[in-house]
DNA sequence: TGATTTTTGTGATTTATATCACATTTTTAG
DNA sequence: CTAAAAATGTGATATAAATCACAAAAATCA
């Protein structure tokens, strides 16, 4: 499963089209490729680490420990990069990463990371682009997680499968109620409720694990509003 | 209030402490540096940002308006860098900055700094691990914030202010109740009626915005426990 | 110094949502 | 195909914390 042929690639990320040939061959050379089932887990919270992750395709949760429960900080679906900030950092995972739909990555080796970022400052430019967007993404997320309630909440997420993850108004939910509930951060039996009542309302339609987006505009007030 | 002298500077980042004399020339020339006084918004959400800041010193809260109420994200205390990824993703301001004590800011020509990261790969990596530890710090905030209840936070900042700030069991409260229940993310009444139960449990002792921590151990295990 | 505004404290009431308990449906495995 | 396990739905109850209302204290200003 190892791939030295970066440069080859036809899945490379925005950062690494800026790489020269020789660049992408000593990228190739600590580079491996895995493919990951749903529910497998690609890196673990508390473990070392000392790969940078590139995912290819796919979709994945980070997860991370609360006091109480363990939260879905976000879905990351690709291209995207995974665990730069604990790689760069105290080397020690804070969050885990789950495939939740079959999903390609690349482990790239810290120390040629680390290289590339010298030698190629325009990579480096796009990866700290990328943490960027990250970080103001999170501060956003994290208002509308604690000042809008679980309704408003539910709606969001909604929203996010359908036009950031799926590009349809249609969809199968690759989560569970609960995990659905850990993402939204409420119980399992409030998704129920709230899914029973915004099918009620005729703004959803749901069947399973099967959503359906009747009126997107009042879904999206319902997740500004709260 | 022009500062062309960064290469003299006593309070350069870690940063640029990697700059040559000849970059730091670059930087002076590009720099300017300013006191805010508590309460002076050093930027304001919405607003087009084409410079990042260096905070030299001081004390500052990051807001965000969120649906229903303002929040404070985080305080920062310098040293450390503001806007970073505003002004390097889409130059409009996600937050506001306010001064919470007497701060002094280097306000940095966004051009100058993007040179800066170019030519400098050593400069250029702090500054991405300075992102890591925000990204980081940002999840562990949002997680606490969002499955603790309000006195595990109250006790988290109390602690925070003891053991981050100002390295002391004993410290003034730079916030009023309201902007405290802000940072806690709560009401103003709330506040005051868990600060009373702390009192009263002899946790700590509370003189108007003077604090007193009593007993570490004890917020210590609230603030993990919720 | 006294008057006005702002900040803070505290009781009463309301409410969103967690939790518990159990029935029903769906999926998995033998 | 049947049995066991897992996932889901729904009612009843409990509770943390918001909101409202107002009094008291502190800070600001003229």
């Amino acid at each position: 499963m190892s791939n030295n042929f970066c440069s080859v690639c036809l899945l490379k990320s925005k950062a690494v089209k800026n790489l020269q040939n020789s660049e992408l061959d000593l990228l190739g050379e600590s580079c491996v490729q895995a493919i990951f089932e749903p529910g497998e887990t690609i890196f673990k919270q508390g473990a070392l680490s000392s790969n940078i992750i590139y995912l290819q395709t796919g979709l994945v949760k980070l997860t991370i420990k609360g006091p109480h429960r363990v939260q879905i900080m976000r879905l990351k679906k690709a291209p995207s990069y995974l665990g730069v900030p604990t790689t760069m950092g105290d080397k020690i995972n804070h969050y885990s990463a789950v495939a939740v739909e079959r999903s390609s990555a690349c482990f790239i080796d810290i120390n040629t990371f680390k290289e590339l970022l010298k030698v190629n400052p325009a990579f480096s430019y796009e990866i700290m682009l990328e943490l960027c967007r990250n970080e103001l993404e999170q501060y956003q997320r994290c208002v509308k997680l604690v000042q809008n309630q679980v309704y408003g909440r539910l709606a969001t997420n909604l929203l996010i499968f359908s036009e950031e993850i799926y590009n349809s108004n249609e969809y199968d939910l690759p989560l569970n109620r609960n995990d659905l509930a850990d993402l939204v951060c409420t119980s399992r039996e409030t998704v129920s409720r709230l899914l029973a009542d915004l099918t009620q309302e005729e703004i959803i339609e749901v069947n399973g694990k099967h959503i359906r987006i009747l009126d997107t505009e009042r879904l999206q007030t319902i997740s500004e509003k709260g």
